[in-house]
DNA sequence: GTTACACGACCGACTGGTCGGTCGGTTGTG
DNA sequence: CACAACCGACCGACCAGTCGGTCGTGTAAC
């Protein structure tokens, strides 16, 4: 593994952990690369967010991809928002990109393109663009909601209660 | 008005526009108040973002409290969650809260409380705690949204979908 | 009635520490 | 030699929290 992979899996991990990307120092530390070898491969903070959210957005396009071909986009979307992992990295990126100054524009252009695409595939399930949504905005209330640890209804009585207003009647 | 309630207002002010609560000399200085002024009213940075979310919470719950009695809750939910300035700061705050070390735990259990709160309100008026869970949820999920400012769908037709699967039936 | 004192509100310089980013230099490889 | 990868000391900005001090007011002793 190249030493940039191996410092993105780190501040992935790190992220997580944390709850925010933590100082380019620790993520170098933590990564056993100095200062200077982490901006070599991230020129910025704002860089080195950049590639986590891609990192993450990508590895969100193949999980639902694959969800499609098995025909349960709505819930791989669900399971996923509720996964504690993936949950604390989306979370930790936005905590990132709302906090300091370092959010680049392309990032946020990405990652409202990321965002619609996932809408979309959902729409394609259910067959309701408002129903997609609703669907698409209730896994976002899922992952914020992981911050104070809430107790949340099981995903099976979620897609119970969405059932009667999705699929193509 | 007291000092005290000219910073909170101030910070609260900041915090809609920042994403996040900005630093103590920063609020300090737009309040009119010293560094000192400030500390004497909040002894922590922890104590200021208490302040600020307990008058957050207070809003809310009278927000709901007059919806209880018109028999809306869940449009007022959907309806606030939508509403760019309160959006704003409840994001800012959990920013703050997510981000620097400085969460009580007295706040995060209030906060915990404050949400059960609201979503038994909904429950009460929809008569389904799937329901009510999910569109609790949902006004997070749009809260949340407000970042990369991605169009919404309008509430009359969230509401539309909703009508179904809602309402004592 | 004035002197003395206590007290809360408020001030702003200062401290200790963190962080993003820079830079001159070294290593290793084609 | 050239060039990319990598190192780590260093810089300046910033920030939360501290501290010694000022000022106005209420209160009580004389």
């Amino acid at each position: 593994m190249s030493n940039r992979e191996r410092i993105l899996q780190t501040a992935r991990r790190l992220a997580i952990e944390a709850g925010s990307v933590p100082s380019l120092g620790a993520v170098a530390t933590a990564s056993g690369v100095s200062k200077g070898g982490l901006m070599h491969h991230f020129r910025s903070r704002a860089a080195l967010l950049d590639g986590i959210a891609a990192q993450a957005i990508e590895a969100m396009d193949e999980a639902l991809a694959a969800a499609v071909e098995r025909g349960n986009v709505t819930e791989t979307w669900l399971r996923l928002s509720m996964s504690r992992e993936d949950a604390d990295l989306y979370r930790a990126l936005l905590v990132s990109f709302t906090d300091s100054g370092s959010t680049t524009e392309a990032l946020l252009r990405r990652s409202a393109e990321a965002t619609q695409r996932w809408e979309r595939l959902i729409a394609d399930e259910v067959g309701d663009p408002v129903a997609a949504a609703a669907i698409r905005l209730l896994g976002d209330g899922i992952v914020m909601n992981s911050v104070t640890g809430d107790r949340l209804p099981p995903l099976e009585s979620v897609l119970e209660w969405l059932k009667p207003r999705t699929g193509r009647n």
